[in-house]
RNA sequence: CGGGAGGUAGUUCAGCCCGGUAGAAUACCUGGUUUGGGACCAGGGGGUCGCAGGUUCGAAUCCUGUCCUCCCGACCA
């Protein structure tokens, strides 16, 4: 057991912030609700934007960055995603402060320096984006736009947890235009695939693809398509989602093109987002009592180094072949870091890093010189194994994909364990209460009957499976008839 | 936003009830010995006690306000 990392045990939310903090990811601000990302957190960060904004690029969409704040007027285009934001909005409503002549070395708003119309720090970018997209298009040979951006949004929350839920949180939107309802369609679905793509395939988070029930649908859209993630604790976690928005922007700011017949339409929209909270995810899904658990394919660091030597002339021989090794991994694409710091001793370091996550450490001693070998230690299973330093270069880029593999092999096989079907009500409730994890269960597709289930269980509908099959059964709760099951969880 | 707990050295915390020279462990600095799972010895530096008022001869301690954090609840496309 890791000193001074509270057990998932003992109490799980006090475990997930203690990884957080003493993994180095992120500290508390002096600001409400808003975080500090800290260089391994947000090198993290940057790992997973970089491979993202490849995948955004290779389907065609381009970066382009548009305002923090949006003038009221335009916020409240759109009337339903309007009103599901208004509650969490920051409002800009003066420019300027100046010296408090009550109060020396003090500052005060200045009350005439009011703005003629407020601005709202956007927490989602519609509004403005759409404002913009009227001047771009005029005919079909405009479209379709394909743009995303990297950027900051501000929801002003209650109640916040480091990753999960912020007042500040960076994210990125993807914003399109299409000329028919059927390519905007397919957008959102090609997105979500990106999304579930990545999520499995370099955080090693297995997701359940499928779409929102219309109480849980983002404000403004007609549907909203989402990737859901299982954590340890039995909670599911939204990942990240897709809207298909249909026309309901481009009516509420004017945005239409000229068709080949020379008819004036609207435009069809998407818009698809992921958030610093697959952070929190990415913590939740693997990480163990003794800190962090990173997939090697996003590590900050894959591979750290770390001699074992009695006086400086074993020293000096295990330099030169750490030198050789990192020169090696280095060639292969690895990263790699050689702690040779002698203010901390092995033992020290062997427990740093394993709070750091880092995915592998080799461990070289005097011993291991003489028979040319190295002690290679695996972080997700702590397993250790002396290995050949001939070729071992290609022994761990081998292993770095073997951790890969297990990673995502285990939260799965976790997620099929805590995927339950139910038939009774009595079962339903057992289920939540005692078992956790995605509940399969028959829905009469009534907005009552979701927010009944809800009430008495705290469980939502996290999502209808996409490709769902069709089975013919009675609502969990009312027993009235209902053509296939929906997945229920209680969730982040 | 409601209920509860908390904020004192970089960190974890004691001191507060009952006002009177700010403490420990750990981390840090220097020197030395060490090094295969969180080393040891010796010496040393470091805190306007979250912030702002008030009571008092005197406030970390009592009172008021305020900011931030944690837990529970409400809220959360």
């Amino acid at each position: 057991m890791s000193k001074g990392i509270t057990s998932r045990a003992e109490d799980y939310s006090q475990w997930y912030n203690d990884l957080i903090l003493k993994g180095a990811l992120a500290d508390y601000s002096a600001v409400r609700g808003c975080m500090v990302i800290k260089p391994y957190g947000y090198a993290l960060w940057e790992n997973m934007r970089d491979q993202l904004d490849r995948m955004f690029k290779e389907t065609g969409h381009q970066n382009a960055y548009f305002p923090l704040f949006v003038p009221k007027s335009l916020f409240e285009a759109e009337e339903k995603n309007a009103e599901g934001f208004a509650k969490e909005c920051a409002v800009v409503t003066h420019y300027r402060l100046k010296a408090d002549a009550n109060n020396k070395g003090k500052l005060i708003v200045d009350p005439e320096a009011k703005l003629e119309e407020e601005l709202v720090v956007r927490p989602t970018s519609e509004a403005i984006i759409w404002n913009t997209y009227k001047d771009w298009i005029q005919s079909y040979r405009d479209l379709p736009i394909l743009v995303n951006q990297w950027a900051n949004v501000v929801r002003w929350e209650m109640r916040t947890r480091l990753f999960l839920r912020t007042a500040e949180f960076l994210w990125q939107e993807g914003h399109t235009a299409h000329s028919t309802k059927e390519e905007a369609i397919e957008e959102t679905e090609k997105m979500l695939d990106v999304y579930a793509t990545f999520a499995e395939q370099y955080m090693a988070l297995p997701v359940i693809r499928g779409v929102k029930t219309p109480s849980e649908r983002f404000a403004g859209a007609e549907d909203t398509y989402c990737i859901e993630a299982l954590m340890q604790d039995g909670k599911a976690l939204q990942a990240g989602t897709s809207h298909f928005l249909g026309q309901n922007f481009a009516k509420a700011f004017d945005v239409k093109f000229l068709n080949k017949e020379n008819k004036l339409e609207y435009v069809w929209a998407t818009s698809w987002g992921v958030s610093t909270r697959l952070i929190g995810a990415l913590v939740m899904a693997h990480s163990d009592d003794d800190g962090l658990i990173l997939p090697p394919r996003i590590a900050p660091l894959q591979v750290v180094i770390v001699p074992i030597y009695k006086g400086d002339e074993q020293k000096q021989q295990i330099d030169a072949k750490v030198k050789e090794i990192m020169q090696q991994l280095k060639a292969n694409g690895i990263s790699v870091k050689y702690d040779d710091n002698d203010n901390n001793r092995p033992g020290w370091k062997f427990a740093e890093y394993e709070l750091k996550g880092v995915p592998v450490r080799i461990a070289i001693g005097a011993r291991d010189l003489q028979n040319n070998v190295a002690e290679v230690a695996r972080r997700d299973t702590k397993e250790k194994q002396s290995v050949s330093l001939d070729g071992i270069a290609n022994h761990i880029k081998q292993l770095l994909e073997d951790i890969q593999q297990n990673l995502y092999k285990k939260a799965l096989a976790y997620r099929e364990e805590h995927t339950t079907r139910a038939d009774s009500w009595e079962e339903f409730e057992k289920l939540l209460d005692e078992k956790g994890g995605f509940v399969s269960a028959h829905w009469d597709g009534t907005a009552e009957t979701e927010e009944a289930i809800k009430e008495k269980t705290k469980a939502t509908i996290r999502c209808i499976p996409l490709n769902n099959e069709k089975e013919e059964g009675k609502c969990i709760l009312t027993g009235k008839p209902s053509s296939q099951r929906v997945l229920f969880a209680r969730a982040y």
